[in-house]
DNA sequence: ATAATCGGATTGTCCGACAATATAAAGCGT
DNA sequence: ACGCTTTATATTGTCGGACAATCCGATTAT
């Protein structure tokens, strides 16, 4: 064993690691800002005091992050946008194996509370939009694909006014999981007209801001969806692999 | 203008970019599966064509991921893991300059459900460590960090005890934001008392199943948190920069 | 069998090079 | 002076090769 050397060492992480982390630490403590344009690679190079080759490598986290994104040629900061996140997260869901029930429960939950923000908080251009949604989804009711994203739309929609981006960030990714595997029910059990009944109830009731209403019948709404996996025969405890 | 030139091109994402899609579609096809190795970044470089460089900088926006792991020295498939995901969420809520009013809005909304859902479905053990966290919180309930920290604990317990990954996750970010900005209230109202009282309050709910009882004191509960920044004098408008 | 030793495999980092291209600068016609 | 084209420059993407450090497995010595 080695027996003098004393201390030393103690480097730890590689160094694109510290690259990514001390450009991320750059960004988060203001001295970049949002469209900044970072600087150029060899420029960083030396800064650091590391090769090009290792602050590319570290700059890919980033960029893969989104804290940057490419514009053009170079890099400028930039902030994750939730759809990436939402989608990482639900790529994140699958992958743990999480349940039909528990991606049910949650999506029970959080569409209500949603919708409740959005009766309290809705203007006449949301309202149109909701009518919007359901006129489209009247006049395609037979497209089972225009069906379900008209039903993710719809959802979308009742998020967007219901003004609360911290709630957005919760619930998308579940709702990019639960509600395409709908598509397996509308194709065995054509409920359809089943959902338009709902939503149509829910935006009358929305636009009336009746709170206590639109709980009820989005709980009602919910429960129906898991109803109709239930009668498809699907195990609510199977995870939710095979979709997306 | 150029004129003959037909066709060709069509190149578009860099080619880092195309090895990270390749080697994440290997893992989500399932030809790579969990704690698998990934080839070695020669012979990946190999197979796809490229130079190891490339190789490299595609496999780092992987492992920023959490797709794949060092393990050693070598990489293999992981999946990102919760609480990655989660402050990587919640970093992305401070950057949109969410502000307290949605923070809590949404804390109180997944707060309660997840109590509600703990008190269906918690057992012995999970009661017997939200007592502990009660005891724990009143023989510290001057050191205010000690209460923080504790506060955080117990509603994470909640969740562990609910029983629903997919609201766990949704959750977390929010929770992540919200409790430690406690501690504004803390140092200022001394409101340690209260905290400890409703956390009571609840496990004592809790462990009847009485999930009424919960919700209505959680509500309670985060009311108060809510009137406790108020009261701090804090405008809740204001975005969640400060903190974290 | 256990421990020490060795060698190959693999990653981390560096260097240097070059093509492609986006951006800035210079030129030019009006 | 302005708008357009051309030329230069800066910057990224990709490559090839190199080498030290280190982990892992096989071999050898105890």
């Amino acid at each position: 064993m080695t027996s003098k050397t004393v201390f030393e060492k103690l480097d730890l992480a590689p160094a694109y690691r510290q690259v990514s982390d001390s450009v991320e630490k750059m960004i988060r403590s203001g001295r970049l800002s949002l469209g900044d344009w970072l600087p150029p690679e060899t420029e960083l190079a030396a800064q650091l005091g590391v090769n090009r080759s290792t602050v590319r490598e570290g700059l890919r986290g980033l960029e893969h992050a989104g804290l940057v994104r490419r514009d053009g040629k170079r890099l400028k900061v930039a902030i994750p946008h939730y759809t990436e996140l939402a989608s990482r997260a639900s790529r994140a869901l699958v992958m743990h194996q999480v349940t039909f029930r528990e991606l049910s429960e949650a999506a029970a939950a959080l569409e209500t509370i949603t919708a409740i923000f959005a009766a309290q908080r809705i203007d006449e251009g949301g309202i149109r939009a909701l009518e919007n949604n359901l006129k489209e989804m009247k006049a395609r009711l037979n497209d089972i694909d225009s069906v379900v994203s008209l039903d993710i739309e719809f959802h979308n929609l009742l998020a967007e006014y219901a003004d609360n981006r911290a709630l957005s960030l919760a619930r998308e990714p579940i709702s990019l999981l639960f509600y395409p595997a709908g598509k397996i029910i509308l194709t065995r059990l054509k409920t359809q007209k089943r959902i338009l009944d709902a939503h149509k109830r829910i935006v009358a009731l929305v636009r009336k801001h009746d709170e206590a209403g639109v709980r009820a019948w989005m709980e009602r709404h919910m429960a129906d969806l898991k109803r109709g996996y239930e009668r498809t025969g699907i195990d609510m405890n199977r995870p939710m692999d095979s979709a997306v």
